[in-house]
DNA sequence: TCCAATATTGAGATAACTCCCATTTTTTTG
DNA sequence: CAAAAAAATGGGAGTTATCTCAATATTGGA
């Protein structure tokens, strides 16, 4: 049975190399998930992508590497996907909480992705300055309401962002629970020195969080709306 | 010839199984300054340490591992020396300002230990606990002083601890320069709501920074006072 | 159709890691 | 306190995984 996922089909008409690299990265989710990371082998990635052993490194230097690609990809869409259940959302702060809070309550839903994702954030500059472009959007339009007045640089989006996936760490390790993510925000809010009590508002509101898909769904999921 | 070191010689008067636990981090100590940690090889580690390639495996899971052990005394070195430096600075804030910028300047004076702590920071929850524990200290002290209102609990300094290494990280890429200790410092303070104009004078004032040094340096740094 | 460029292959070199038994160290017992 | 039993340690050959490279196959343009 020939491997087949989103990658694969996103690929179908481009040129053979970047098919087979498509086809490495459906097949590394497939042994990622049912394997764990530390367990998967690049043989039996190679092996679940019917491609030789050698064909894998000519397209990925290493497993990290290939894991650092496929959690960008994932979590490129679902960063995507808050921006969309965010349409209509105007005010920055809590667009960073909404965003900060559903992006820490989906990975901590999928374990083995949140991991994953971690430990690709620490390889992958990428990855993080991904996260930073679209958090600073929202930072800088809480600039330009003016209810921000630190200015926004590349080291305080780090430190945000590197806030944010600690944050997460915990959730995962077990040492946080549902809160953490309103936690977090909270925090970053506190730093950019809003108001304690504004601060608090925006983290701790009620909200209802989206159900996120990871992009390794079959595209049904696609079909209503 | 024979490895020695610091490991080795406190371990001189403990039983077989530590002596030669302790060669083996000796040697480690040796390869990775040497060769930096992708490139160390476990073999060369036991071979310098003049045990056979199992007896690696008995005293250690795997190069993490003792990577991750290494640094973590490393640190605690570290961070005793700097306790040591701060022995009469009595206020709360000045403390923790103190230890961040001269743990950040440290460990980005010697970039290869500094990557390793890192590296081991992930792998080793006991390395962030021993951070957390000298840090907590000092963060009590200000609640007792009244200048700290925010209540200090795992979460909180866990998300600091993180954005010191984020901090140093930054530094040790080269996206940030030698303010990134101060930067970092004021960001924290800002997040436990200290005034800002008290937190921006604390991370800022002229410190004089201590020449600290590895425990892996030969003993004869002890001779003189 | 042919050719140059590009992609794939898989055996082999190297390193990581395991396993088992001889030896050493520690504990127990007479 | 000495000898025997038990436990821990060390050695190194063997297994498995990672990664390379020279040979082979495929592709797409002229």
């Amino acid at each position: 049975m020939m491997i087949s996922g989103p990658f694969t089909a996103e690929a179908r008409h481009q040129n053979k190399s970047a098919r087979t690299r498509a086809r490495l990265m459906d097949a590394a989710v497939e042994v990622f998930a049912r394997d764990g990371f530390e367990a998967a082998s690049v043989n039996e990635i190679a092996r679940m992508a019917e491609v030789a052993n050698g064909t894998f490194y000519v397209h990925f230097r290493d497993k990290n590497t290939i894991a650092a690609e496929v959690a960008a990809r994932i979590a490129a869409d679902i960063t995507d996907q808050i921006d969309q259940a965010m349409v209509g959302l105007d005010d920055a702060l809590d667009r960073f909480g909404f965003a900060t809070r559903q992006f820490i309550a989906f990975a901590s839903s999928q374990p083995l992705w949140g991991w994953v994702i971690i430990r690709a954030a620490s390889f992958l500059p990428e990855m993080h300055r991904q996260m930073e472009t679209h958090m600073c959007a929202d930072l800088k339009m809480g600039r330009r309401q003016g209810q921000i007045t630190a200015e926004i640089d590349a080291f305080l989006v780090d430190t945000i962002v590197s806030m944010v996936f600690a944050a997460l760490a915990a959730r995962l390790r077990g040492d946080a629970g549902p809160e953490a993510g309103s936690r977090v925000t909270e925090l970053v809010l506190n730093m950019l020195n809003i108001p304690p009590q504004r601060a608090h508002e925006v983290a701790w509101q009620d909200i209802t969080l989206k159900d996120l898909h990871l992009p390794t769904r079959p595209k049904t999921a696609r079909l209503a709306h």
